[in-house]
DNA sequence: ATGCCTCAGCTCCTGAGA
């Protein structure tokens, strides 16, 4: 089983990315964030035509996620339940089994920003209800755009760009506090290349000079651990005309 | 210097992203 995750920005612009990276990759699961489009305009009819089920929870210009699945998911929840949220960052559902949870974490803009506030807020209610998961669906994956660096190799300039957005302590320890709930971060428990990064700006030729962040990250549970078979980014949409400033992450499942 | 790209939108500039 290969599950995987992919901030498309904007799913208008990327969705024959979309489609072409499918037609080569056909995961069981794919998640997508910031898809950018109003539920009446999602594409629905193209995205099932390429054999997926897809559920979806988008609003106008920010956010929007979705989860296409080969199977159709289960049990869909949409944002964090008691968490009071305009925007549209949570979609999670059952797909063979497997609770599947896709989520677009907060930015946060700046540590002394209302929207690092706010991103604090938001993972407090996260790890929360992901407690409350995990009892009831011990093999679960929480796959997504996290906006956290989980250390350093993970920062292409861990120096320069200390204690800024991605890389406080303060983001690092939400981090380590999912992991705590009893999940692993699947990328690492592989040997991976160094510099290993989900994201590039798009200024400053920063993709070819390898100035990245690895913040797109797929955690899986004490449950799915021993069946992990791999976990690896793929750079090459990166390449793409009009690229996403993210690529896929796909985790394999035994 | 706070922009450099890219995207959406009450679109020819602005806000936000990370």
């Amino acid at each position: 089983m290969q599950l995987a995750t992919w901030n498309v920005n904007s799913l208008t612009v990327r969705l024959p990315q979309v489609l072409d990276w499918l037609a080569t990759h056909p995961v069981d699961a794919l998640v997508l964030q910031e898809t950018k489009i109003t539920d009446d305009k999602f594409p629905r009819e193209a995205i099932e035509a390429a054999g997926y089920k897809v559920a979806f929870f988008g609003q106008k210009t920010y956010n929007g996620v979705a989860l296409l699945s080969r199977n159709e998911a289960q049990d869909v929840v949409k944002n964090i339940p008691g968490f009071e949220d305009d925007m549209a960052r949570v979609i999670a559902g059952t797909v063979d089994g497997v609770r599947v949870i896709g989520a677009y974490f907060p930015n946060g803009q700046a540590p002394d920003s209302d929207k690092f506030v706010y991103k604090m807020r938001w993972l407090d209610a996260l790890e929360n209800w992901l407690r409350a998961e995990l009892l009831t669906h011990p093999k679960l994956v929480l796959m997504g755009d996290f906006n956290i660096t989980a250390d350093d190799r993970d920062v292409w300039d861990p120096v320069t760009l200390k204690d800024t957005i991605h890389c406080t302590p303060q983001e690092r320890a939400h981090f380590q506090a999912l992991i705590d709930l009893g999940t692993h971060d699947a990328f690492r428990l592989f040997e991976q290349a160094e510099k290993s990064y989900s994201w590039w700006d798009y200024r400053e030729f920063a993709f070819r000079r390898n100035r990245g962040l690895r913040i797109d990250h797929i955690l899986v549970s004490d449950a799915l651990k021993a069946s992990t078979q791999a976990c690896v980014i793929d750079k090459a949409p990166r390449k793409n005309e009009r690229p996403s400033d993210h690529v896929p992450v796909v985790v394999t499942l035994g």
